[in-house]
DNA sequence: CGCCAGGTTGATTTCGCTCAAGCAATGTGG
DNA sequence: CCACATTGCTTGAGCGAAATCAACCTGGCG
């Protein structure tokens, strides 16, 4: 056994947890786990999927860009706990996308071979796939809607969000401290932007005082507040 | 029973051409079917997911707007054949968009329960489901991508190959002869810009020279030359 | 007949992109 | 240890696409 990356997230709420301990040790036993250095692709666009990668810790980018290679954007970010690559399994296409880990990274490989073994005898896991999915694909529509619909302020705010849900501290004035784990850089393709304009954006938020910006550390003086004017209806 | 909906598709290649005869039969059974009549509502958004909504004949679609009601966009289109409600009941989720007839449609409905129940008794549907779900996320994927990256008019070009497909003529000299099923006004909702802009761009396109446009009658001198002139890099 | 929704057109503004320069931090080789 | 490249970020000037505001035109339709 290389590792128990599975078996770890036994009681989590990922839809591998239907799984028994059994089951997700056997998968652990086949897993493959790397450290990729940040910076470090893990596969690219376009590559058939061989299989699924389970990201332990760290955080990886699936980048996308277009058939001929330019406006690379940042399409979504993988958390510990997410899992890489289902979709195109699933589906039996190639990627969609290229992964980069973003930190350095511990990933879990398992061969396409194996998931579609152990989702043969767990149709109850295949059944929470299918939900998964079925989210996943509302998801994909609230984030396309947003991106078309928004500006750059609110998209802004709503990537702080999601980083106020992984690293989010609160300092002794009641203040969000954000660490962000991206480059600005990289946020504004996660955006959909240029950095010039995240940049710009930026100061604004900074001069009208709705939160203190240096390097990648962000101090937003009142979350609540800067969602509620940003998004009318506090939805981002 | 009162229609024959879903038996008519037995040789389709829909998801649900796995079933047998005899079930498609069951389900027509419990199938209602109703007309609406152009503008009428179908569901609206937020509504619970009380079931799936087969279109028949017509034209379905599915609007989405921020929680204000304010920025309406046109989300999607349910041309005969398609299925809606799928997803929202495979998520346990509320209908995340609402849908209106565009033209005089017919639809049945089949409630939530007799498809958890026929789910149930065909992993092999449910495996399909799950392929196609799979599946139309990396669709929504792409039509993310492209809203993001293109221009209005590619934009336009891509609807109007969707009518193409549907609706599409071939006159004498070769051109393409379509009747849009929809106003302008819908149509822009379905890019996703003002009708101005969109009014503008159709003007242009005709004072090039690569289409005709004259009420809802739309006459492109060759199509594939357009695509191709709009495709290969993106932009134009 | 007047009303009204769909559509057009023009003038103006806003937003984000492009191009271009500059700056600070980090790294690298002599 | 310094000279130099590299990388991430900032700032400015100008541009272009689409939004906004506003007027007006048209063809149903009560």
């Amino acid at each position: 056994m290389q590792a128990d990356c599975f078996v770890r997230q036994y009681r989590q709420t990922t839809e591998w947890g239907v799984l028994s301990k059994d089951e997700l040790n056997r998968i652990d036993d086949v897993a493959v786990c790397r450290i990729f250095e940040a910076g470090r692709g893990v596969f690219r666009d376009d590559d058939p999927c061989r299989g699924i990668y389970y990201v332990t810790s760290g955080l990886v980018g699936i980048r996308k860009s277009d058939p001929q290679g330019n406006s690379v954007i940042l399409w979504r970010l993988a958390f510990p706990g997410n899992t890489l690559g289902l979709r195109p399994l699933l589906a039996g296409e190639k990627h969609r996308g290229g992964a980069e880990a973003l930190e350095t990274s511990t990933i879990c490989f398992v061969s396409a071979a194996v998931v579609r073994d152990v989702l043969k005898k767990n149709p109850v896991l295949e059944h929470r796939f299918l939900q998964s999915a079925a989210r996943a694909l509302g998801e994909a529509e609230e984030v396309y809607f947003e991106n078309v619909t928004q500006s750059v302020r609110t998209r802004l705010a709503h990537v702080l969000s999601i980083f106020k849900d992984h690293n989010g501290r609160t300092d002794d004035d009641g203040a969000l401290v954000l660490e962000l784990p991206l480059t600005w850089r990289n946020i504004s393709a996660l955006i959909g932007v240029r950095p010039e304009s995240l940049s710009r954006v930026i100061r604004k938020l900074d001069e009208e005082g709705w939160a203190h910006f240096s390097g990648r550390t962000v101090v937003v003086r009142d979350f609540d507040r800067l969602m509620g004017e940003i998004g009318p209806d506090g939805r981002v």
